[in-house]
DNA sequence: GCCTTTAATGCAATATCGTTGCAAAAAAAA
DNA sequence: TTTTTTTTGCAACGATATTGCATTAAAGGC
């Protein structure tokens, strides 16, 4: 009986090591936040940061995870939600950004991006940001 | 007779110093386009990054130019449209990011940010980007 | 299980982006 | 013109991220 881990990497058809197995168990845990790669790093016991982005990117590129880009600066990743494909990613929901506490979580509702651009311009994502206080900072 | 740019250093009580005068400039002349620090780098004749930073920081905080988070992690700075002010921006309009030229351009409508976040949670922003081709790059 | 093939890791080096402290220079005020 | 205050430019630093290359580990064939 192999873990949903382990599974998940033989369904990508991503060679199961040690690192892609940290970091995946890490992404279940997170649970809908979103983790930077300092976040990762850690969390992780071994640091090797270059290991790390690559494995990323792989995961990215497979489409395990999507960015989340919260106006940080700074890349974070969370879970794909089933729907992202290897050469696509269906992520268009909003994404949640703490500005007490930094946490960056998903927000379930898909965007509808009846998007206003000018003329001529094709749109193929819209990414929205809300920025705020998170329930636990609000209080 | 003074022109624009020094008329706009006055009017936020900054001092006419050559940098500013420059870096304004090419904000006027960007026209809705917004600048990367590098934009700006290459543009100058005389590069330095520091001084650059701190200026774009002082702008900001003035509320002469706003940053456009397009999601490729490098800070872009386009001009204010009047209406922020040195302690709160205003500029809740969205951003297009062009995937092929890298261009990224302010959008007019302002945003309403009807914004479905869980309970709880106070959302003080909003930041969409759009993402796709400018219509030079569709054609 | 062993060997081969192929992919992933870890190290060194490098690039980019951005910040801080401090002395020199320039702008505004007196 | 002199004084005061701000800004500049340099040196140094820190964080994030990437590339090339040799080593190591995983998967597949036997």
């Amino acid at each position: 009986m192999k873990d949903a881990i382990v599974q998940k990497l033989d369904q990508m058809k991503l060679r199961r090591t040690a690192v892609r197995k940290e970091v995946l168990q890490l992404f279940f845990e997170a649970q809908g936040k979103a983790l930077s790669s300092r976040d990762i790093e850690t969390a992780l016991e071994n640091p090797d940061r270059i290991t790390l982005y690559r494995t990323l990117k792989t995961f990215e590129q497979k489409g395990l995870i999507h960015q989340a880009v919260d106006g940080t600066g700074t890349a974070k990743y969370a879970l794909c939600s089933g729907n992202c494909t290897t050469h696509e990613h269906h992520d268009e929901h909003a994404h949640f950004h703490c500005l007490s506490c930094g946490k960056t979580i998903c927000l379930e509702d898909q965007l509808e991006l009846e998007a206003k651009a000018p003329k001529g311009y094709k749109v193929k994502h819209a990414r929205l940001v809300l920025e705020g206080e998170c329930a636990a900072c609000a209080d």
